[in-house]
DNA sequence: CGGACGATTGATCATTGTCAACCATCGTGG
DNA sequence: CCACGATGGTTGACAATGATCAATCGTCCG
C-alpha cells in the first residue's frame, strides 16, 4: 500500500483513449475530449466529489476506487468497485450524494458528461461502446440487487471473493488468487453488512476450506467451484 | 384488475415509435425496427422469458410489469418496476436468470438488442435517447443497493411509496394518489423483505397519518414532506 | 352469497447488528 | 533490525430487526 516512490506523472490521456476509443475514431475525438478532461491524481482515501446535476464521465487509468453514495452520516453504501481500465459514469440524484473514493493510489480522466456526450453523439463507434459499458454497469447492479435483497451473508461474500478472483485475480496452477485493495468495512459497505460479520464469514470461508488468506488482503481461492456454490448463484433451470 | 374487455388489439409499434424515437429520426428507422419487432400482450400474471446470451429491448406500450431476477426456486428479487412508455434492457446474465412478469394486462415491444443497436447506432439522436434511458435505469438500479444495503425496512416502504407516488402517481389537493399494481409479495421481493413485514409497515404508516389505504392497492399520501423523512434520504449537508 | 386468495396481525425464532475486548499487521522510529 | 504503537481485523456475548410459523380477516370474484 505505499507509495514506494511518486508514480511517473505521465500523462494518462493517453491510456483513456486507446482504452475507450475504437481506434478508426481516436484521431477525430482525442483533442475536443482532451480540451474538456480534468486530471486528477487521488491517493488512497482522497475523493472525488461531484456536484449537483454535473454529471461526469470518469476513466480509472491505474488504480482502484468504490462509488459509494451517502445514506446518512454513519450509512455509507458502496454501490460499485472500480479498477484500472473502467469507464463510469457517476450523477448525484435527489435522494443520495455520491462520490468516488481512490483505495489506493489513482489516477482519473475526468469529463463533464453532457460536453463529452456532445462531442462523441455522433461517432456511432464510440457511442456503442460507451453503451456497452453502460449495460455492463446496469447488469452488475443488478446483480447487486439480487445480492442484498435476496442473499445470506455468506453467499455475499462469497459472491463478492468470486467476483473479484473474476475480475482482478491472478491465474495461477492452484486457483486464483486476488490482492483486494479494499478494507473489510469498504466490503461490508458494498455488501450492506457489518464488518464483524464479513469478518465472520472469511474465517468461515477459510475454515470451510474454501480460501486461504495471507495478511489482510491476500486471499487464495482454493476452491472456486466450492466457491461459486455458496455464492447461491442458482440458475433456474429450463 | 379485470380485463373488463379485451384492450383494442391495436398495434403498439406507432406508440413506441412515438415515445423513442426523436420525431425527426422515426422514419428512417421505424421500418426496419418494425421488421425486427415482437409485439406481445401479456395478461396480468403472465411472463416474458429471455433465453441466455439473447439480450432484447423491451418497450411497455401499456399496463404493468416487473423484472424479476430468480435467486432461486424460492427467492425472487424484483429488480425493477416498469410501466407504459417505458423501454428496458434485459439480459441474462451468468449468474441468475432474469423475466418480465406484466403486473396486470400489458403490451410489450421487443426487440432482439443486437439487430435493434445496429439499426440505430448510426442515429446520433436515437443513440442518445437510449443511453439516457440507460443512465436513468442506472442510477435507479443504485438508488436501489443503498435501499437494499442500508435502510430499514421502514425507510424502504417509505421510499418505495414515495417513488410510486412519483412515477404513477395522479395529483390531488389533498396530497398525490397511487393505484398499485403490484402485490404485497411484489413490493416484498422489491425491498428485500417479507410480505408480513411489508403489511407491518403499511400499516404503521396509516398510524402515524402519512397513508391512508382503500382496498388493497390504493394508496393515498396525506404527508409526502413526512414520507420522504422516514425515506432515510438525507442528504449529505454541502 | 360464498369461496379463494391476498393481506393483516400475533407469537416466536434466527440471522445479523451492536458493544466490547483482544489480536495481528504494518509502518515507523529508535 | 527490532520494538513499539496505531490502525484494522478477529472473536465473543448479547440484543434487535426482520423472518418464520400460524391464525384470522378482508377483499374481490364468481
Amino acid at each position: 500500500m505505499t507509495n514506494r516512490h511518486r508514480s511517473p506523472p505521465r500523462d494518462p490521456f493517453p491510456h483513456f483513449v486507446e482504452t475507450v476509443l475504437p481506434a478508426p475514431s481516436a484521431p477525430a475525438l482525442a483533442p475536443p475530449l482532451r480540451a474538456i478532461a480534468q486530471t486528477v491524481a487521488l491517493e488512497g482515501g482522497q475523493t472525488f466529489r461531484i456536484e449537483r446535476g454535473a454529471d461526469r464521465f470518469v476513466f480509472i487509468a491505474s488504480g482502484a476506487a468504490k462509488l459509494v453514495a451517502l445514506a446518512s452520516a454513519r450509512r455509507e453504501q458502496v454501490v460499485a468497485f472500480h479498477f484500472a481500465g473502467d469507464l463510469l459514469w457517476i450523477a448525484s440524484p435527489p435522494a443520495h450524494d455520491y462520490l468516488l473514493a481512490a483505495l489506493a493510489g489513482t489516477t482519473l480522466v475526468t469529463f463533464p458528461a453532457t460536453a463529452f456526450i456532445s462531442i462523441v453523439e455522433s461517432d456511432a463507434a464510440v457511442m456503442k461502446a460507451l453503451f456497452e459499458r453502460m449495460q455492463q454497469a446496469l447488469l452488475r447492479s443488478r446483480e447487486k440487487s439480487v445480492s442484498l435483497g435476496r442473499k445470506t451473508a455468506q453467499e455475499r461474500i462469497a459472491g463478492f471473493l468470486a467476483t473479484m478472483a473474476d475480475r482482478i485475480g491472478t491465474g495461477d496452477a492452484l486457483g486464483p488468487q486476488v490482492d483486494l485493495p479494499m478494507s473489510r468495512r469498504d466490503i461490508a459497505d458494498s455488501l450492506g453488512l457489518t464488518i464483524e460479520t464479513v469478518s465472520r464469514q472469511f474465517s468461515e470461508l477459510r475454515a470451510a476450506q474454501l480460501i486461504e488468506t495471507h495478511g489482510r488482503s491476500h486471499v487464495r481461492v482454493c476452491n472456486l467451484a466450492g466457491l461459486a456454490d455458496r455464492a447461491g448463484h442458482a440458475r433456474a433451470p429450463l
